[in-house]
DNA sequence: CTGTTAGCGCGTTCAG
DNA sequence: CTGAACGCGCTAACAG
């Protein structure tokens, strides 16, 4: 029909022919069929962005960006959650191809390659956000993970800190690979001896951060500060800390990657080294929304955003006579509430 | 062909073929196109959840509900923003209608009622979430706000107080509504004359709870406790404390509806209404299941889950002394952080 | 500028 | 038990 170049604005129609339709389509309420569209030209005007964890407010920030941008050029945005699961990533993405998403944004699990495999395989375009693939040919929008965790422990040793344990992420997942790089550098570069007790992977979650913090904190002699790779990690390590009335940042000062979003806290506390993550989304979606409208093989493009410092309360320097070996007990344990 | 009976698993196919079949499947990672199945079957096999802020964990944790439901039965879920704008709703749906999603999930913006006699129009199953449509025949899912604020109310008098402040949503949503209706039954079970003045209406976010805070501590005689309509709400009106240094719970009790998950908060201090957000999730799109399971003519159905009072250490009795009428300035204002 | 023809890749229906 | 014919609602590619 007619119609479809109307509709689509498409091709010559007379301005009578247009209006007559145009009249037609308000007075039937009449919805174009997207299923038979889509069947037709191959394409859903839909893409999909897979991450490892919703509840995480960085992956919440990311998903707004996200889900802003691929509204203005009208794509719709299916969001899916694999909770860090490789397996449930692989089902995703089976799922995704089936259902012909027009691309797919990927936070890629631990050591997910054969995800972006087969969406290479059936032609997806993909943009790999926040973590990096190592030799893969492909768009990447992402912070420094290394500079970033560099000024951490930086500003760690510039308030007189020694002894300094980070707790991350999967070993496998190159956020934690390259925060604990960068933790190495800061070191080496003022010629403290790194000491491998003090360096401890686990899961980007809560319970894992308490783990780590239990282990770190047996470690005599005890460190006085601690890098938590993200969020939930530092929840965790300060409910181990509280417990044994380990004080922040008098006993131990604390370190996080990711900030949490403002409103979110009564009172920002934590020092915190911020990744934009509205904007990573915002730069992600933009990327597949360019491959989409045409370059499909142009090189592949990697966005490197920055991330900043922001300092507040949970960190002092070291106390000027180490007793931390015994432990302390308070009253008021940590110092900070809700 | 033969082909599809072997895929869908119906009418009958003879062992021999269906093993060449599957055989020739695997071999070229066949992967049947979902949008000509949806365009002959009519159905999708998507169910969308239109909610009114992301980033807010009670939808976090709603959303998750909902997504491992549907996932069970192979069912996609959609995840729409609308920003509590009923503009952006009504432009939701409209996407989702075109899309063909066999039902929607809807957590209504304040006033609402286009969307739904749309989508009723195009004879898709709703389930309304959180909220309560006043007037609709259609399946719903909530918590009682009003009996839980009630309990929240309440658990202040007893306390003490007397002169007990509301700040909540838009006065066109439910849960608003409902809010101050448990609150007012509560001053009215012990015949505290209620004050039209302490009764505050606004937004569901930060902002609005710092503002409508502002508002209430210019009142004489100052009241003594705060019920807060939301979390966010919550932060704004502690934001609003710490500037004057007003101390919780010292100075000022705050009550509030709407827990954080566990682990979102360094050490849990406010006293909470706490729903079970995961669960209307759950229950949401089981109903939702149900219904595009088969009975979809059958009498809707309203399933109303307890929320419970969960009491921590922002409420306190009121000061002995009122003093409040006073500015207090204190070093440690509101005495929780983070 | 408008209409016609021919599928997109499936599932339904009905003969083999 | 299997295959052939047909159509879901739309658009690409041509004529008119």
């Amino acid at each position: 029909m007619t119609v479809s170049r109307v509709i689509n604005d498409s091709g010559y129609v007379s301005p009578e022919t247009r209006a007559k339709v145009d009249r037609a389509i308000a007075e039937l309420d009449y919805m174009p069929n997207v299923l038979a569209r889509q069947l037709r030209s191959k394409r859903t005007k839909t893409i999909a962005l897979v991450m490892t964890d919703i509840s995480n407010p960085f992956f919440t920030s990311i998903a707004r960006g996200v889900e802003d941008t691929a509204r203005t050029q009208g794509y719709a945005v299916m969001f899916c959650n694999t909770y860090e699961s490789e397996c449930e990533e692989i089902g995703y993405v089976r799922l995704l191809i089936q259902r012909r998403v027009d691309g797919v944004l990927l936070v890629p699990a631990a050591g997910s390659t054969g995800s972006l495999a087969l969406l290479r395989e059936h032609g997806l375009p993909v943009v790999i956000l926040d973590r990096h693939l190592r030799a893969e040919q492909v768009d990447e929008v992402r912070t420094d993970s290394e500079a970033g965790a560099h000024v951490a422990v930086r500003h760690l040793i510039d308030l007189g800190h020694r002894r300094i344990a980070v707790l991350t992420g999967p070993k496998a997942v190159s956020t934690s690979a390259d925060r604990v790089a960068g933790y190495r550098r800061a070191l080496a570069d003022e010629g403290i001896e790194p000491d491998r007790e003090l360096v401890v992977f686990g899961e980007y979650n809560e319970p894992s951060g308490y783990e780590m913090a239990r282990q770190i904190l047996a470690i005599r002699p005890r460190p006085t500060a601690v890098f938590a790779g993200n969020n939930f990690i530092a929840f965790g390590a300060i409910r181990a800390l509280r417990e044994e009335g380990t004080r922040i940042p008098e006993d131990m000062s604390i370190v996080v990657f990711d900030d949490l979003p403002p409103g979110w806290v009564l009172d920002p506390f934590l020092t915190v080294v911020c990744q934009p993550a509205y904007e990573i989304g915002k730069q992600a979606a933009g990327l597949m929304l360019d491959r989409l409208r045409g370059d499909a093989a142009a090189d592949p493009r990697t966005i490197v955003l920055p991330s900043e410092l922001i300092t507040r309360r949970s960190t002092a320097p070291p106390r000027p006579i180490d007793v931390a070996s015994r432990s302390p007990r308070q009253t008021d344990p940590v110092g900070n509430r809700s």
